[in-house]
DNA sequence: TGCTTACCACTTTTT
DNA sequence: GTGGTAAGCA
């Protein structure tokens, strides 16, 4: 007897939360959640169709209606954010509904239920990445004797890469290995320099493993192979004998551990997998999930929109997705068909952006191939239509160059969210009026783009960069952009490293003893070191209590003297350092971006204490005093002055609202905004033939060129293959900007320069509405002041 | 319109 | 380092 039947379940939910208590859910929704826990359930859902709320709710199923306990049933999703937005909901609708069931079963004198649902805790329903849960479950399934490896990140993986694996037997000058590589990786810098080359051997040692590539019978086919082959089983076993793994390689463990019946804690108790974004699983994540599958016998349900795969270069592969049904069969070996549900209905966006990103991703004939079979086209939901919203048209701001679009996108901003809004006329007299949202502000806006980079390689700025300064100039707003700058570069970085290094080191005695450090390295820390030393000069006001100026500090350091106690301590680590130095610092507390990149510069030391000799401390009174300095100076300050160090701004669990947000259309994945500025081409003032891999490939890219490297010996090689590498090339575009552009609730704001829309041979874009064949799907309607740099806008109609 | 030549602009995206 | 675009000229 289940504790609750369906409609039981249903009514306590609706009694429960709020938002389903006059609207339960669409047919389709529904359908996805009362469908048994068996056979497995397919998942096509578009964008805003309310995927994770299915999902939650699927799992709060398991729970009280097929009770499934929490801790059996496991929810993996793609990202971190998107991990905590189904957890969170879990949680509160799960514990509202239990509270829910648990008054009516008293009510009702039920003691059995009363006693089910209170042994009930939601809160071990176990959701996370697939990397994430892996690590736990690997390091919960530990045998005596047995060491837990230790999980590292790009750069770190990167750097055991170059110092143990690629300067054996001469590989990183090997003209044999440069040819090899260079066959399928032809985009400039190809594969001439070395930083590049091990680049391309790091992410070909993941996509052996993504791609379960059988490198004993690659080996075979040529000498170039041949040392590739070498170098990826020399990585993969460097960092399994010293108790390392990177994500790759942990999935690996994952897979190898359940093959041969091992992970049974995991595989006995697991009764329910769900799993989120199955567009964007690669075969070796697909092999773990039916895997764990078939050692439990757990429940299946996938989610995910082909149409948004966009993480090929992880070894997403969407074909994965789109043949669930037979891979599923083939690999369980059951005969199974997945009860299949499409939603549709999309609640998020306004109905003129539902039938422009529609449009954008159907009409393109040569791409719905690559589609799943009778894809159905998203509908704008009725409850939007009745909301009495205004059904504002598809804006365009194009101008001829990124100061003028800079200036004008700024503006528009500040009309809408410092002033009294905005009017929109169209060309048929028709007009729009903009404002923010009551307590609106920037945070309600974003600008979405491929990179987001403020910087050209030359130096040049790029339209965030200009965005930025505008903002700030004129406007006083600040802009998030953390992943916009390199770190090595932004002033309060310099400076606290500079200081940094001036007190562990100072007058760099130690930093040039350090042999084989590259001098572009060395001229940025030095760099660093005349910033710090400026602005110790400029004697900041002090912030720490007790404090001296802060040229007494690193003083203090440099002699290892300390005033307040009696000797100074025999180990320092370099994490305390960082964080005395940084209350100089007020950027780092107060704005969003800094503590983004403090929060950076902790993480790398601490990372790097993983694999340092010195643990990152520096040692004082020792024999290795000098040692544990230029061990420091390798491990932290070198990889950030060599731009290694990656911001990572998941940590901050929400952005202030007052910032303006820029941000990439992957980070976007699963994001929503009244406002969504898509730049669709900022960087695209000419036709030229390097940026066409961004906008209109002629050919494929090193991506793709890779995965039909490796096809032959890959098992989801053929199914690739199905489309030529143009084709993948063209596909990952349009599926990009889909993304981007099925993120706005009420305004999507395409912006770009007007030399993809002259009238003689305009910049041809994909993002722009460009079709392979026919030209363009939008028509760019003149706003009836329209001219090339005035501030009025082109209206883009469908 | 056709030819020549100078000058670009590229090395994303992330667990 | 490349190789195509766009401008300039006839």
């Amino acid at each position: 007897m289940p504790p609750l039947t369906y409609d039981e379940f249903r009514e306590c939910v609706q009694s429960a939360v709020q938002r389903f208590a006059q609207n339960w859910l669409n047919p389709q929704q529904n359908d996805a959640i009362s469908a048994p826990p068996q056979p497995p359930v397919f998942i096509v859902a578009g964008p805003g169709t309310g995927k994770t709320t299915v999902l939650a709710l699927r799992v709060l199923r398991h729970i009280f209606v097929d009770d499934y306990p929490p801790n059996s049933i496991i929810a993996t999703t793609f990202t971190k954010k998107a991990a905590s937005e189904l957890r969170s909901r879990i949680l509160s609708w799960g514990v509202a509904t239990q509270q829910q069931a648990l008054t009516q079963a008293q009510a009702n004198g039920d003691q059995q239920t009363v006693q089910w649902l209170q042994n009930v805790d939601i809160n071990q329903v176990q959701t996370g990445t697939l990397d994430a849960l892996a690590e736990e479950i690997i390091a919960n399934d530990r045998q005596p004797g047995e060491i837990t490896p230790t999980v590292i990140e790009g750069f770190m993986a990167r750097g055991l890469l170059r110092k143990n694996v690629m300067f054996q037997h001469g590989r990183h000058n090997s003209p044999v290995l440069q040819e090899h590589l260079g066959t399928f990786n032809r985009q400039f810098p190809g594969v001439r320099s070395f930083s590049r080359k091990l680049k391309v051997c790091h992410s070909f040692a993941d996509r052996v493993l993504h791609d379960g590539v059988d490198l004993n019978a690659y080996l075979t086919q040529g000498q170039g192979h041949q040392i590739l082959a070498d170098i990826i089983n020399d990585y993969h076993n460097y960092l399994i004998t010293h108790q390392l793994m990177d994500f790759a390689l942990l999935e690996q463990e994952i897979l190898d551990r359940l093959q041969s019946g091992r992970l049974q804690t995991t595989t006995q108790q697991l009764q329910a997998l769900l799993v989120d974004e199955f567009q964007d699983t690669n075969y070796l994540q697909e092999q773990v999930y039916y895997r764990l599958c078939q050692n439990s016998n757990a429940a299946l349900t996938v989610v995910g929109d082909d149409d948004q795969s966009i993480y090929r270069f992880r070894g997403a592969t969407v074909e994965i997705f789109a043949n669930f049904a037979n891979r599923l069969q083939a690999a369980l070996g059951v005969n199974w068909t997945p009860y299949a549900v499409n939603l549709v209905e999309n609640y998020r966006s306004s109905e003129r952006i539902v039938e422009f990103f529609n449009h954008f991703i159907s009409s393109e004939s040569t791409f719905q191939p690559a589609r799943v079979p009778n894809k159905q086209a998203c509908i704008a939901s009725a409850n939007w239509a009745t909301a009495q919203n205004q059904n504002i048209p598809i804006l365009g701001m194009f101008r001829t160059n990124i100061q003028n679009l800079a200036d004008d996108i700024c503006t528009f901003l500040h009309d809408i969210f410092q002033g009294s809004g905005r009017t929109i006329a169209v060309a048929d007299g028709t007009q729009f009026f903009i404002q923010r949202n009551p307590n609106g502000d920037f945070g309600d806006a974003v600008l979405l783009a491929g990179k987001v980079q403020e910087t050209k390689p030359d130096g040049q700025p790029r339209l965030p960069s200009l965005i930025r300064q505008r903002l700030m100039d004129d406007y006083g707003v600040d802009v998030f952009n953390p992943r916009g700058r390199d770190l090595a570069i932004i002033p309060e970085v310099m400076q606290c490293l500079g200081i940094m290094l001036e007190c562990i080191d100072p007058n760099a005695t130690i930093q040039n003893s350090i042999p084989r450090i590259r001098q572009t390295t060395i001229n940025t820390l030095n760099a660093w070191r005349n910033a710090g030393i400026q602005f110790a000069q400029s004697n900041p006001h002090p912030n720490l209590p007790n404090a001296n100026s802060i040229q007494q500090f690193i003083n203090n350091w440099a002699n290892r003297n300390a005033p307040n106690m009696n000797n100074w301590p025999s180990e320092w680590p370099l994490l305390e350092l960082l964080f005395t130095v940084v209350a100089w610092f007020p950027i780092f507390q107060i704005s969003p971006e800094g503590q983004v990149y403090l929060e950076t510069l902790a993480r790398t030391i601490a990372e790097a204490s993983q694999v340092s000799n010195y643990r990152s401390a520096i040692l004082s009174g020792t024999t290795y005093d000098d040692n544990s300095v230029k061990d420091a100076i390798r491990e932290v300050f070198e990889p950030i002055a060599e731009g290694e160090v990656e911001v990572d701004e998941e940590i901050m669990p929400y952005v202030p609202r007052a910032v303006f947000p820029i941000m990439t259309i992957h980070q976007a994945k699963g994001l929503e905004f009244p406002l969504v500025i898509v730049d669709v081409g900022s960087d695209f003032r000419t036709n030229h033939h390097t940026q066409r891999p961004f906008r209109y490939p002629n050919t494929g890219a090193d991506v793709h060129l890779t995965e039909d490297e490796v096809a032959n010996f890959s098992p989801v090689g053929q199914a690739r293959q199905q489309r030529p590498p143009l084709d993948r090339a063209f596909d990952d575009i349009r599926r990009l900007f889909f993304v981007a552009k099925s993120r706005p609730q009420r305004i999507l704001f395409l912006v770009g320069l007007t030399s993809q829309l002259r009238q003689s041979s305009p910049v041809p874009s994909i993002a722009t509405g460009d079709l392979r064949v026919g030209g363009r799907i939008y028509q760019f309607i003149p706003a009836p002041n329209w001219t090339p740099n005035s501030p009025a806008n082109t209206i883009a109609l469908i």
